[in-house]
DNA sequence: CTTCCACCGGAAGTACCGGTAA
DNA sequence: TTACCGGTACTTCCGGTGGAAG
């Protein structure tokens, strides 16, 4: 391409018109000033964290619902409201808000909470978690306030190891603290995951519950609607691809998140493809995009060994259909010696398998074939050759892929 | 009724990494 | 420098377990 070329290509994309008004209202931290159909919910928190205005203390919150529900928007939706009104008051009180996903050990979800709250000299690791602790709760006596605590996505600090005991520590921190106060609001999309709470910390956890309920998609279209009259200019996105990004998302249990992901998507394809508008076709696009991302995302960050792993598991799904442990294994080991990698053993290639069931990689059921025993019966999730692809990106993996059969 | 397959998964421990405090 | 911290990836050992076959 010469000089003019490029010269001539900048100007025709600048010449055309942005379908778009205001991308940053389709990422995921936007938190607009209305939540369509989470009036209830709203309403319900609200009334438990106004007791923070009359001076006292509210109830800990647990909110739980699927994802894409609205419970972190509501959240911070809330806060952001209570914030506005303490100020006219006069009042103050901090928030922290921590994502224990991505904060997913005790440590770090008590290094993000100092963060959230502006208490400094923690560093990011190499201390003791009690030493830390002590700290923090210090530092928030000192605000001589109340101190509310989101902690989102919570299953994930649950379900670690040390996870019930900052929790415990964090219920019971009112009675450590002698001028400031403690809520906690915990938030999870697993829906079981009372189960994983012990006893000690679910009662005063628990104080309040609720529930959002996944939305319709006629309620994901209005919310869609909100947001793309926000986000694109006039008429740049046809109705009938917005009824078909809401159908779409009703059909994942309602999540909103991906609704908007898919808007957001469906308009950059669009706007590249240099369309005056986004219809049907650029959401079908951008629902194999997003899908494939997903799946890029999850695979890509995974250690040497699981994408062995995973590996093995995609080519056994381009052929056999009954998938069990015992297969996976064999295939693994083959896989393994042509890369001429030594393989893990039996009881971490279990561990292994759970960890791609949990990230939704995979599913596994367990299953009794009596005499001829007891395994798992495990399915990809995804399309073998998104795996194979995003995989042989790897160039050690590239001839590999083509190579082995099974 | 018992056996026994082909696994599951808890417990405890090791090696290593990148970090802090004294 | 040394002792210690949390965290990940992995090991070895071992006690289960549902249900068809015998």
């Amino acid at each position: 391409m010469s000089a003019t070329d490029i010269d001539r290509l900048f100007d025709e994309l600048l010449s055309r018109r942005s379908l778009f008004k205001d991308r940053r209202v389709l990422s995921i931290d936007y938190v607009p000033d209305e939540l369509p159909h989470r009036e209830k919910e709203i309403a319900r928190l609200a009334t438990i964290l106004a007791t923070a205005l009359r001076g006292g203390r509210p109830s800990n919150v647990f909110c739980y619902g699927h994802t894409g529900t609205g419970k972190t928007a509501v959240v911070k939706f809330v806060l952001k409201k209570l914030f506005e009104k303490a100020r006219s008051r006069n009042l103050k009180f901090k928030a922290a808000y921590v994502n224990t996903r991505i904060y997913n050990t005790p440590y770090r979800a008590l290094y993000k909470i100092a963060e959230e709250l502006g208490i400094r000299g923690i560093p990011k690791t190499g201390l003791a978690v009690a030493d830390v602790f002590e700290k923090v709760k210090r530092e928030i006596d000192r605000f001589d306030c109340l101190t509310i605590i989101v902690l989102d996505e919570i299953d994930y600090l649950v379900k670690r190891e040390g996870g019930n005991d900052l929790l415990y520590q964090l219920t019971r921190i009112n009675n450590m603290l002698s001028r400031s106060q403690v809520s906690l609001i915990g938030v999870t999309n697993d829906l079981r995951f009372r189960d994983f709470l012990e006893a000690r910390v679910l009662s005063s956890l628990c104080e309040e519950t609720i529930v959002f309920h996944p939305y319709t998609a006629e309620q994901l279209y209005d919310i869609l609607k909100q947001r793309a009259a926000l986000a694109f200019v006039d008429g740049a996105v046809e109705d009938s691809a917005l009824r078909l990004i809401a159908a779409l998302a009703a059909r994942e249990h309602g999540d909103a998140r991906r609704a908007i992901d898919l808007l957001r998507v469906a308009g950059e394809i669009a706007e590249r493809e240099g369309a005056d508008c986004v219809r049907e076709e650029h959401v079908w696009k951008a629902y194999e995009e997003v899908e494939r991302d997903l799946v890029s995302a999850a695979v890509s960050g995974l250690p040497l060994q699981e994408k062995l792993v995973l590996l093995a598991i995609a080519l056994l799904s381009r052929s056999k259909r009954q998938i069990t442990t015992g297969l996976v294994k064999h295939a693994y080991e083959k896989v393994c010696a042509a890369l001429g990698v030594a393989p893990v053993s039996h009881r971490r290639l279990t561990d292994i398998l759970n960890n791609l069931e949990t990230l939704g990689l995979i599913s596994c059921a367990l299953v009794s074939l009596g005499r001829y025993g007891r395994t798992k019966l495990i399915k990809l999730e995804v399309r073998p050759k998104d795996v194979i692809s995003i995989l042989a990106r790897d160039p050690r993996f590239a001839e590999l892929v083509s190579q082995i059969r099974f």
